[in-house]
DNA sequence: CAGTGGCCCTGTCTGC
DNA sequence: TGCAGACAGGGCCACT
């Protein structure tokens, strides 16, 4: 389940071993992989070969690709994505649905994806051309790695919402980059329940929820920082670097390393949400 | 408009 | 043993 420490340990290795080629052919090998790319699978062919990509950049869980025409090759990983650089004689992966070769003949650039909730496509860039983000990530918020992320208008925006702190957290438009696993550990973190409502919050819970968000990516970041450096771009959310230091997330019924008190999990926008019963008690007016 | 909930997808695990 | 159902969940879209 990549959530952003992921997806930048995948922009490092596109920055690195994709940027400056340029495509020689393209392969769809699953139309779902490409449908949301205007034209289909036609569209993308006819639009990436002969593009040389210029860098790799992200957005939260949104990664892309400028070209030297003014696009970009934009991919969502979704739940099971993977990016993989891979000498053309390597056997094909099970899952295998877009496959990129490039002029120099050298590894080519693979989109793995089990359960295809992700996906590339061409698109046009919105903004400048330093700042610019493709079309449909403009509506993507920065995330808090973001060095323009700000933070005041973060708490500002936040505490007008009506909804549960972790809804919030959730919403890609206010804050990106935060998935359900990261969510619980912060919220862990500072002792708020997911169900906190956003108005209630004070200017210093949402410093501290901010300065949590934060130290879970980083240390994500830094784990999977270092043992990237291959030629394998690879981002599995089961490989297990991240969850061996979990301290809520997936642990129904195991003590809270704090209290002591076992952790549960609770039905939440059709998935879980995992906290510590003492450490996060409900409140009494509680948004979903 | 803001907020909420359903749906997409497939492999793995659990319980009857 | 076999099978049905739960579960994983990001983002889009429809609905209130």
């Amino acid at each position: 389940m990549p959530e952003l420490p992921e997806v930048e340990v995948v922009r490092r290795g596109l920055e690195r071993w994709v940027a400056g080629r340029t495509v020689a052919d393209v392969e769809v090998l699953h139309p779902r992989a490409v449908r949301r790319q205007p034209g289909g699978a036609a569209g993308l062919v006819a639009g990436l070969e002969g593009r040389t990509l210029q860098a790799a950049r992200r957005r939260g869980k949104y990664l892309w690709l400028p070209t030297d025409d003014g696009e970009a090759l934009l991919a969502h990983l979704g739940m099971s994505g993977q990016l993989l650089v891979q000498p053309p004689d390597a056997p094909d992966e099970t899952h295998l649905r877009v496959r990129l070769r490039f002029t120099d003949g050298g590894r080519e650039l693979r989109f793995v994806d089990q359960r295809t909730f992700g996906g590339l496509s061409l698109e046009p860039m919105s903004g400048g051309t330093e700042d610019g983000v493709p079309l449909p990530v403009a509506h993507i918020a920065r995330d808090p790695l973001d060095a323009r992320f700000d933070d005041a208008a973060f708490a500002a925006a936040l505490r007008r919402r009506h909804t549960g702190v972790k809804r919030a957290l959730l919403d890609q438009s206010l804050v990106s980059g935060i998935g359900n696993i990261y969510a619980d550990e912060a919220l862990w973190q500072v002792g708020l329940h997911y169900a906190r409502p956003t108005e209630t919050l004070t200017r210093a819970q949402v410093a501290r929820m901010l300065a949590a968000v934060r130290s879970v990516m980083g240390a994500a970041l830094e784990r999977g920082g270092t043992s990237f450096d291959s030629l394998y771009v690879n981002v599995n959310g089961e490989s297990g670097y991240f969850e061996r230091s979990l301290e809520v997330y997936g642990r129904r019924d195991l003590p809270c390393s704090r209290c002591g008190t076992p952790i549960r999990r609770d039905p939440f926008m059709n998935r879980s949400s995992y906290s510590c019963p003492r450490c996060q008690p409900r409140p009494r007016r509680a948004h979903w």
